[in-house]
DNA sequence: AAATTGAACAACCGCAAGACT
DNA sequence: CAGTCTTGCGGTTGTTCAATT
């Protein structure tokens, strides 16, 4: 026996949701809250599968959509975003708030791809890229140290390159070589609480280039990809001084690894990070 | 005015992964 | 541990509507 469809079809409406639906569904949401998605219709009362109701709550009814056009910026936005990421919606609309997967996708679909290949817009966008990364790479030559301000995580943080930082050889595997930046995050400043939280958010973004094996988009052709990230919290010399360790482990030879600091630090600039020096 | 075309976006479908029993 | 359920994701299709012929 297969496993069994999510839903009868007998019985249950299909395409465009009424007015009336959509009441029924919000004020059920709203009064229970989401989840248990297969159960909801008999309970809400609507002749619908769970899944449609899951998909019309999340990309049509939930409160913090953001309508309207996409603006100049997220559309800049998606584009970088798509050209790091690829087909991953989910992740892309996860940095634009208000936005769904979905939109994004179809925004990309009858948008921007045709957009892109017709006006070279992408190529027009790999330069900033690169003059951003020349402008980042300038202020790490002279400083070692970059200090970053998240446009949408506006914690105290940080990305130094330390002097510990020696190319580490795995005894299993000696094409791996391990490098790693520090995260700082300053818990105490502000008395911002949620600040722990936005450094979640920051290394969220580390992880998801995990997923992206194509890391040409930093150095060219010649860039290792990243074979694997590891988080770990790190005490400072206080109680309240927090380190959180990313070591990104590569695919690369000895050689490599100050080439990799520097694509590390041009991460930065790609996601807007701002620099000073 | 009617038919056609294409853009925009809402909705559906199959699949996969993790949770649960 | 295997079978089932739930949820989420990405590709695809369907629908609507405005522009064009």
């Amino acid at each position: 026996m297969g496993r069994k469809p999510c839903c009868s079809r007998d019985g249950l409406r299909r395409g465009a949701w009424t007015q009336e639906e959509d009441k029924i569904l919000s004020a059920y949401i709203k009064a229970h809250g989401e989840g248990r998605w297969r159960s909801l219709p008999s309970r809400a009362g609507l002749k619908r599968c769970g899944k449609s109701c899951r998909l019309r709550w999340l990309n049509y009814l939930r409160p913090d959509i953001k309508r309207g056009n996409i603006s100049q910026e997220e559309d800049d936005l998606i584009i970088r975003l798509h050209k790091l990421l690829g087909n991953k919606w989910s992740l892309i609309a996860g940095r634009l708030p208000g936005r769904t997967d979905n939109e994004i996708k179809n925004y990309w679909n009858t948008h921007l791809s045709k957009t892109i290949i017709k006006h070279g817009n992408e190529h027009e966008h790999q330069n900033k890229i690169e003059m951003k990364k020349e402008k980042t790479l300038a202020i790490v030559e002279t400083n070692n140290v970059v200090r970053t301000k998240a446009r949408r995580c506006t914690s105290n943080v940080f990305i130094t390159t330390t002097p510990q930082q020696q190319p580490h050889f795995d005894d299993h595997n000696e094409e791996h070589v391990n490098t790693g930046v520090l995260l700082h995050g300053n818990e105490t400043a502000n008395g911002d609480e949620n600040n722990g939280h936005e450094i979640e958010s920051w290394w969220d973004a580390l992880m998801d280039f995990n997923m992206n094996d194509d890391w040409t988009w930093m150095n060219e052709a010649s860039s290792p990809p990243i074979h694997n990230i590891n988080a770990a919290e790190v005490e400072g010399d206080d109680d309240d001084d927090h380190h959180h360790q990313v070591m990104i482990e590569s695919e690369a030879d000895e050689t490599r690894k100050p080439d990799l600091d520097l694509d590390l630090n041009a991460l930065a600039a790609f996601l807007d990070w701002e620099t000073y020096a």
